[in-house]
RNA sequence: GCCCGGGUGGUGGAAUGGUAUACACGAAGGACUUAAAAUCCUUUGAUCUCACGAUCUUGCGGGUUCGAGUCCCGCCCCGGGCACCA
């Protein structure tokens, strides 16, 4: 009998799948195409490490699936070998970045062969190579040609290690992504591509695709879509006015100042005349991000100047402050502190007004409002009177509701301090009472109230009182048969209140430093007062755009995409700078623009704001396309984010030297069915592929706008101790180890038995043993002798439920408990004394996109002349997936106490004829009478008694 | 601070509102062996009990339900994303 040699195995077909050309995928087939697609791998380093080697079983274990259930399935691997990087690695080894490239995929593509995915190795991408960086050069020339890729002087972020600009998307809390060091800022002249453009699209076209529903809300939030409007407000004595933009319009009449950016035009124009303001804006712009961010205490000047707000032509201070971003929305807002942290924090700082404009909103979850009785409107005032003899607080306790709260009572025109000491008079009989504060904001309510039968849409005001002393005028009869005074501590309040608004604002009082951000209604906002915030909103729109002051405006948190790099390993921008023509983009037949071949020395980035090709009078020398005039090139090259944003598109032009697609190919292959990579692309390289896909679709080169259609996230394997794995830490596992001690098929299967693909985890090599027994169970049973016929019934059945579970499992990328159910299977088949050929067969078939090598030794072995792997996906007989005999629980009173086992289709009556029978359910139930029985069919019967 | 995930045995982890702890690892005991490895068998959430069995248990506290890991409300902790974006 042989043993099990998995290194045999494994060397054996991966020469015969070369071969048989097994993997390479005929792009002209007729059966249905599907691209499966994984994030091609970054050779920075010698070696993939053991997340790639996840990423691509889940994904290959996918594909595998699909090829069996009938489609052309297209599996793609390549290099993405541009880059930042990739030329620190080689600038560290001392080596070139175009040997260092070539020597780490070398290693990489004998590891990808090894993981024994169905790669299609003859159309491999490899981005640092000029055949297909003409067509990165050939993107960016597209996007030039719709006005999508600009140059702009802005401070851009500055790595001071990595020497090169670096876009937002690559900086991480203010440090760079790649080197930890700290980014600056930098006015430069860059180049960008425009993004912005396709925030809109970017944002709604989410909903097209089937993607974690998580990644959406990511690519949301980093475009950060926020409705709102944008108004002027008069200067006084200004000709200019100030534009803001907001989402509050609502909270308006609560302005009480208007802030500018430190970048405002108007801020510097006054900086010019004041050296107070103009210190503060040398100030803030010699500060960092960092420091930005991290000094988060406000800071600002007066501008010396008033704004008009359009609504009730208060003038309202103007201040300069760097909490205010120059570069989003119009560079200034309103400020509103009664209903903004910010700018609360800001007004408390220097002391400026805060007024409430939105009352809170409540609805009474108890005493609900009822439709079929009249509500009333109402002006109500609610008493806070302590008593400071006791520091207790005066309450009353309702006998008709279920209130505990504070004495309340009609204004009936008066005012609430009046309308107080009327009420307390009725309801308390105290006479004596000095009047301390009406609190700032008030409260809307909404109840029902059964003592009157009415609802009412009631408007706190709330009015503190000192008792002075205890004597009383009594109380008539009326009055106590509706509630008892009572003296609460002043700790026991909280939890004694069970009115929501009067809890809300006695939390308030003890805590003065909370506001009110959220919606509610308006108050003494003129003639909007009383509308909900959503009403108001709408209604003060159309008020500015009437006064032709103002209008509805959407803003976006996205930037453009900064792309240009100082460095030498990248695609060359193509573009010549002409004395005569200015920015001339290198005509297409000119492409590539090839990166010069330069001295390991001469690669080094130079520190001086430009990139080493700057130092290189070959490169930079260059005739004008348009004049022929001497001109000089671009030295910048293009970030590797370029190079992967259409990759997935050469892919099935690989090979296509005339054109960057076939129309025909790409329209039989594109988009992308499903992709598989890390959530840690979702801002960025998925960001950029949805964006250039859709400038391509606008240029009407391609026919969809979605590269992606599905997708997956692996989780991140984490190092043996549980960090994450760095060549610093020490704790990278590289997959080699593992493979040639236990085979690509146990690696496969363990890593994603380990747990849900989309979690990841910490490396624990222990569990393995399992999964080897497993392949060594299923070794051993080939090798046994086999029966003709089937076995028996209950395997029958226990091979049907596989093949659906495991089939299920992995459509829904639910590996983990995929494999369980191959071992559930296998273990019982090990129990049975002989098996039969049919049930080994579809074992090994099912089997198969998990563990590809042994099963298609054990499938050859059994006399088979194709590959198993293009066996179909064995059909399940739906009449086998159901158990003959089930095992229902039997509950009284919610506790299980016994299991029976019935026919899987015993009705309801045959199973309670059961259970009546059981002595361990007669324990419970003897004496006592039955008040329900439940019955879930197959499942459980639930008794209740009394 | 805001927005997403998540919290289940010694460990990795299962579980359409229906028998929590599948499967695997580890551990303990046993068989085979001169012995070990490999393999196979048994046990393995906790507490009480000689035992039959009982009680408790899915981060904490409430609630809905015949029945809650799962749904609702309020907290705590961990991971990720965003962060002065008006």
């Amino acid at each position: 009998m042989a043993k099990y040699d998995h290194k045999q195995i494994e060397s054996k077909w991966q020469d015969i799948w070369e071969t048989t050309r097994q993997n390479n995928t005929d792009l002209d087939a007729k059966a249905e195409k599907f691209y499966n697609l994984v994030m091609f791998p970054y050779p920075s380093g010698e070696y993939l490490h053991i997340g790639h080697g996840y990423s691509y079983s889940g994904a290959d274990v996918y594909g595998r699936y699909m090829r069996v259930n009938g489609k052309n399935v297209f599996e793609p691997i390549g290099f993405d070998s541009f880059g930042l990087p990739a030329e620190n690695y080689a600038i560290k080894k001392g080596v070139h970045p175009a040997v260092s490239t070539a020597d780490n995929i070398v290693h990489a593509t004998a590891q990808l062969k090894s993981f024994g995915c169905m790669f299609d190795f003859d159309k491999m991408v490899t981005t640092s190579s000029p055949d297909y960086y003409r067509w990165t050069q050939w993107i960016f020339l597209k996007l030039y040609e719709r006005g999508l890729a600009y140059q702009k002087e802005s401070p851009v972020n500055w790595c001071p290690k990595c020497v090169t600009v670096l876009a937002n998307e690559q900086v991480i809390d203010g440090i760079c992504e790649r080197c930890e060091t700290e980014v600056v800022q930098k006015n430069m002249k860059q180049w960008f591509f425009k993004i912005t453009d396709y925030a809109d699209r970017l944002d709604t076209d989410l909903d097209k695709v089937d993607w974690p529903n998580s990644s959406k809300l990511k690519q949301r939030n980093w475009i950060g879509k926020s409705t709102g409007v944008e108004f002027e407000l008069e200067v006084v004595g200004v000709s200019e006015k100030i534009s803001v933009f907001t989402t509050r319009i609502d909270t308006v009449f609560g302005m009480s100042y208007v802030v500018l950016a430190p970048e405002h035009a108007l801020a510097k124009q006054l900086g010019e005349k004041s050296k107070e303001i103009a210190e503060y804006l040398q100030d803030t712009k010699s500060k960092s991000d960092l420091e930005r961010q991290e000094g988060k205490e406000k800071t600002g000047v007066p501008a010396g100047v008033y704004a008009i707000n359009p609504f009730n032509r208060e003038k309202v201070p103007v201040w300069i402050a760097d909490y205010v971003i120059g570069s989003y929305g119009t560079g200034a807002v309103m400020a509103v502190p009664a209903h903004d942290e910010r700018d609360f924090e800001f007004a408390n700082k220097f002391n400026l007004s805060v007024k409430e404009v939105i009352a809170p909103y409540f609805l009474d979850p108890v005493n609900k409002p009822k439709p079929e009785v009249e509500t009333e409107k109402r002006e109500v005032a609610c008493m806070i009177v302590r008593n400071p003899k006791t520091g207790k607080y005066l309450c009353l306790k309702w006998k008709k509701a279920e209130w505990q709260s504070f004495p309340t009572g009609g204004l009936d025109e008066q005012t609430p301090e009046e309308a107080g000491r009327r009420e307390l008079l009725e309801e308390t009989g105290y006479k004596n009472l000095k009047f301390v504060e009406q609190l700032p904001w008030s409260c809307y309510a909404e109840f029902y109230r059964p003592h009157k039968k009415s609802n009412v849409v009631a408007h706190f005001h709330y009015v503190l009182f000192d008792l002075v002393n205890e004597e009383t005028d009594g109380v008539e009869q009326s009055e106590k048969d509706t509630h008892e005074v009572v003296w609460i501590e002043k700790d026991g309040i909280a939890e004694y209140l069970n009115v929501w608004n009067q809890s809300y604002t006695w939390d308030r009082l003890t805590n003065r430093s909370k506001i009110h951000t959220e919606k509610g209604i308006l108050v003494d906002s003129g003639e909007f007062s009383g509308l909900t915030s959503e009403e108001a909103k709408a209604k003060m729109a159309k008020w500015l755009e009437k006064k032709g002051i103002g209008s509805s405006k959407v803003n976006y948190r996205l930037r453009d995409w900064s792309f240009s790099r100082q460095r030498y390993w990248g695609a060359p921008i193509p573009v010549v700078y002409c004395q005569e023509c200015g920015t001339v983009p290198v005509p297409e037949q000119d492409l590539p623009v090839l990166l010069p071949e330069l001295s390991i020395d001469q690669v080094r980035p130079t520190g001086t704001g430009k990139g080493p090709l700057a130092g290189v009078p070959d490169f930079v020398n260059a005739k004008c396309p348009k004049c022929g005039g001497n001109a000089e090139r671009e030295t910048d090259t293009m970030d590797t984010f370029v190079c992967s944003s259409f990759y997935f598109l050469r892919y099935p032009n690989v090979g296509d030297d005339t054109e960057m697609f076939n129309p025909e190919i790409t329209k039989k292959w594109l988009p992308v069915d499903m992709y598989v990579g890390g959530p840690e692309h979702v801002t960025m390289h998925l960001l950029y592929s949805r964006f250039v896909t859709k400038a391509l679709y606008d240029s009407g080169i391609i026919g969809f706008d979605e590269p992606f259609m599905k997708l997956r996230h692996q989780g991140m394997i984490l190092g043996p101790d549980g960090k994450k794995m760095s060549k610093s830490k020490g704790n990278v596992i590289v997959p080699n180890d593992i493979i040639s001690k236990v085979g690509a098929d146990a690696f496969r299967t363990y890593i994603l038995f380990m747990g849900r693909f989309e979690d990841g985890g910490p490396w624990n090599p222990q569990g393995l043993t399992g999964v080897t027994k497993l392949l060594e169970r299923v070794w051993k049973l080939s090798e046994s002798q086999l029966l003709e016929d089937p076995e028996n019934i209950l395997v029958e059945r226990l091979l049907n439920k596989s093949i659906k579970k495991v089939g299920e499992d992995i459509e829904a990328f639910r590996f983990n408990t995929a494999v369980p159910q191959l071992m559930i299977l296998v273990n019982e088949l090990v129990q049975q004394k002989q098996i039969s050929k049919v049930t080994l067969e579809k074992l090994v078939v099912i089997m198969a996109p998990f563990a590809p090598y042994i099963a298609e030794e054990v499938w050859a072995n059994l006399g088979n002349k194709n590959s198993v792997h293009v066996q179909p996906w064995p059909e399940y007989d739906v009449s086998l997936i159901q158990d003959e005999m089930v095992s229902i629980a039997v509950q009284v009173n919610g506790k299980v106490r016994d299991t029976l086992l019935v026919s899987a289709d015993a009705s309801e009556d045959e199973v309670i004829e059961v259970a009546k029978e059981s002595a361990k359910v007669a324990i419970y139930t003897s004496g006592k009478k039955v008040e329900k029985m439940i019955y879930v069919k197959g499942k459980i019967l639930s008794i209740v008694t009394e």
